[in-house]
DNA sequence: CACGAGTACGTACCGTCGGTATGTCGTACG
DNA sequence: CGTACGACATACCGACGGTACGTACTCGTG
């Protein structure tokens, strides 16, 4: 017996549309990207009406940025258990970074958000909206790698911007490579060995380092 | 006299005009975007009309290539020289590399060859295009550096893409920033630490261990 | 149960824009 | 001097994003 007014069974049809105008769109605009898809093929497609479905989002752009939310966090979810994992934070930072190169994968990734969200959304807005899905995970990842001394001391954010766009260029690369399988594979292990190069030798500590407590193993 | 017949004035007229709407439309795309660029309006800035446009190109896409061309040649041609230079393979490269990223400040390089020209014309001609351009220049640079032993063993191609994207990603921060001259100085500062990450050490030649340690200073 | 209100759509329509078809004017050429 | 052709301009079409409005269904209330 809830107290609360239980959900109306109108609101949940709803909801359930708006999900399938979402899901279509994301479907859409991954195969044909954002202006190769009309706003009535996102309808029909879950069978619906343009009526619908600017009763549910104000425009085009609108309906872009909940595709893209649900892309992001469909494959983000997964990445935040891995690199908040317990254990050596090197270890699960390296962990994290390959699981990111096979999320980049998924053409909807790759096409949305990757490539179509800087364009549609603006690099501004994209990079804010970022800020809570992949970038904010490797940001924090690298601060955390940063502050427990494995890291080279390097501006935090601009090191992440780095890393983040050598990726995206690595997952780019993989999607358009002729042999996925073994570009992947090239990729990561680069990629690996880049975040290496910044990391601090281990034999010998930096003199004036203010932070003299360096890694544990 | 001429034995081969003078150009025509007409034909300067015509080369003249196809000019112009280049110009007009590489304006336009760096301030609106491709999306937000009319194809009257791009004709209507260089006093004529889309007739006139469809004269010259065959399309809006045509246009948009035309125009990543002339801000390719415009800013590449300077790089090519820097990292043509004779001297240091090393520093020569170092140089090009901050060459690059001030390159990356131009909004017109910014918007139409970073940002819109992998979506407008596809990633895939995209990175055929760019093979004559920054990205050739870059990936040919590496190559040298890995084949004269200064840069570690890796798969040239996956490494360029890399460091493209990074670069990219780099230009991006620095153009979105508050403070955009800080920015330019990190990014360059962690750029070049990046690839000095990825040089092999002089000290001791590599024998067959696969990580080698970080130098500095 | 009647009924008014608000929600969840559908339908018809408008403006813009990319693209096409066709017309016109000047220039080179025979 | 006519004529063919290149360099544009003009008129128009269809597609698409967006808006206005109509409608059916649900839900709360007396």
């Amino acid at each position: 017996m809830n107290v609360v007014t239980v959900r109306s069974r109108r609101l949940d049809y709803s909801e359930s549309t708006r999900q399938a105008l979402v899901d279509s769109a994301v479907e859409l605009f991954t195969k044909r990207g954002y202006a190769g898809t009309s706003l009535d093929e996102v309808a029909k497609r879950a069978r619906l009406t343009k009526g619908a479905l600017y009763h549910h989002f104000s425009g085009k752009q609108a309906l872009f940025e909940a595709a893209f939310d649900s892309v992001e966090t469909k494959f983000i979810e997964k990445l935040g258990e891995i690199v908040s994992a317990p254990g050596d934070p090197w270890e699960t930072a390296i962990a994290g970074l390959r699981a990111y190169v096979r999320v980049c994968l998924e053409p909807a990734y790759q096409r949305i958000v990757i490539h179509e969200a800087p364009v549609v959304m603006g690099w501004e807005r994209w990079r804010e909206a970022e800020e809570h899905f992949s970038y904010g995970l490797l940001r924090s990842t690298i601060e955390v790698l940063v502050t427990s001394g494995e890291l080279e001391q390097l501006p935090v954010e601009t090191m992440s911007r780095l890393l983040f766009g050598a990726l995206s260029a690595g997952a780019s690369t993989i999607a358009g490579a002729s042999d996925p399988r073994k570009a992947s594979a090239e990729v990561e292990r680069t990629i690996v060995r880049v975040v290496e190069g910044l990391r601090v030798r281990t034999d010998a500590p930096p003199a004036d380092d203010k932070r003299s407590r360096s890694r544990r193993r």
